[in-house]
DNA sequence: TAAAAATACTCCATAGGTATTTTAT
DNA sequence: ATAAAATACCTATGGAGTATTTTTA
């Protein structure tokens, strides 16, 4: 009889790639989690990973297994959650995703305030690109993620929070005048500095400037010198090497260099929509709920 | 740490409503079945069952927990099944549920060919209720069925296989001309007789004849009477206690009494659609295919 | 008093640990 | 020779059985 142990050992196996670091990961030893691999292949009466030297891959019917059994420990991980935090909104362990566009400047404002209000709670955050995210939510390691809209993945719902607005970041000797707003006509594209590539924020922002991603020639950043961080980016302005649309909630944190001015969009100005992404089959919509509720009372204008 | 040996045990629970009865169900002794409901309610830290002297209830969260558990128990049967199937269409055990208004006269003409040509394949019959079937399905214990459409279950998947013609069936005494088709509205509602509630074929009939199911005086069927078989209704129409539709697949078996006789109805005639239903989820899609192939071959003009 | 679930206990299957061997580079 | 997985063997947890007690109608 197949047993969810088995299918954990297996998911684990997948996302390692390796006998030994599975093991760890599940907190057991090696020939713990070999034998019930091989249990796990002998119910089911056949073999779901190959064993190469220096490398474990799944065999197609592996690949299948283990996206099932994906599902499978995310529907009991939802069991789960459902049974312990019915009733009680944000209690217990809640494990959030933030891309790095919105977490450093988000979280100061929000987080507080959940650990005031909800002192049951425990939030674990977690920080990367959207689509790391997506497959750690669709996996069950993470309950819910906040990023920017629209989200294609039919398997997650999402709920809008706020709108957030681009502002054009320019070098402080940048001769336009004050007090008029910019046109996105106004960006001088060969000098816009973007984000690495994977990060949302790089492809909305193209997405504005009306320029495909592929025949990009964007500054620093197309010259493999690709910036993590926003905080780079706006380095990089203030050191006169280019221009960059800067998200209006990065605006008190980012925009404080002397060396940088920032500038409104003309009506309507682009904006990217800020929301939450969670499984949905998730049992803890009541605590999205709430959780939106904060982030609102703080970003709604 | 939940098992699913723990969910199976709860479902079973569940479904039986007595620890006894479950745990034989489940093939264990009653105090096994005992521990591990508890063991897996303090696991979530709630109270699942309420245990009443004569019956055992579920708790309003233990309700939604055995509705979860049902999904990773049926999701898990998916996966089991894919691995045991892949690239052996129709092997092993195919757990097969048919209407009452389908199963006498199909069978009999898919069965024998199954099994010829799927040597290694071993039908496992279940013949009731559409709403029976659906909840047999859900729960893991059918593979598919076989039966009218359309259904509204998004749950399910359907494929349908081909029409099936309504005839009137009427006492060899009417003295309606042969060779003329009949109008529906020729049907006197009052004679008609019909399978007892819980029937598809019984609404079915009723919204050809456009007569809201409510307000139905239909013979003997609203006298308490309801028949369970068409056989039983044919046998009352031979008797001259009034008419009934007769799906044309039933025509070789039902209608060799001389005492009835059958018309047809003008075009367009009314006809119900035979189809096959799965889980969505279920992984044996192959299986349906080659299932409906055979019938098919057999039921298609 | 009877029926049903919980408890007490005993036993054994098995999951997991340690140590070692096998395998492939 | 090294790294990684399989195997051997041992231990201990805990699942399941039998017998019994508790509970409540």
């Amino acid at each position: 009889m197949i047993t969810l142990k088995q299918l954990r050992y297996l998911s684990a196996l997948s996302h390692h790639g390796h006998f030994g670091k599975a093991a760890k990961a599940c907190a057991v030893t090696q020939p713990a989690l070999s034998m019930q691999i091989q249990e796990l292949e002998a119910e089911l009466g056949v073999s779901l990973v190959e064993r190469r030297p220096g490398e474990v891959v799944l065999t197609e019917i592996g690949a299948e297994v283990v996206q099932r059994a994906g599902q499978v420990l995310a529907t009991t991980r939802d069991l789960e959650d459902f049974a312990r935090h019915r009733g009680r909104p944000l209690t217990g362990l809640l494990r959030l995703g933030v891309i790095p566009s919105i977490a450093p400047y988000l979280l100061p404002k929000i987080l507080p305030a959940l650990q005031q209000r909800y002192a049951d709670l425990c939030v674990e955050l977690r920080e990367t690109l959207t689509h790391v995210l997506f497959d750690e939510l669709n996996r069950g390691a993470l309950d819910v993620v906040l990023l920017a809209l629209p989200v294609e993945d039919h398997d997650l719902a999402t709920l809008r929070l706020f709108d957030d607005p681009f502002l054009l970041a320019v070098p402080a000797g940048d001769n336009r005048p004050d007090n008029v707003r910019v046109s996105v006509k106004d960006i001088d594209v060969g000098r816009l500095i973007l984000l690495e590539e994977g990060h949302c924020l790089r492809d909305q922002a193209l997405a504005f400037c009306g320029t495909a991603p592929l025949d990009m020639p964007s500054g620093l950043a197309a010259s493999g010198l690709g910036a993590t961080s926003l905080s780079t980016v706006m380095q990089m302005v203030a050191n006169g090497y280019g221009v960059t649309l800067l998200p209006r909630i990065a605006l008190g944190v980012e925009a404080r260099d002397e060396r940088v001015r920032v500038l409104r969009f003309r009506d309507p100005e682009p904006a990217r929509s800020i929301g939450l992404a969670w499984r949905r089959t998730s049992p803890r919509k009541a605590d999205f709920a709430a959780l939106a509720q904060i982030v609102r009372e703080r970003f709604c204008a």
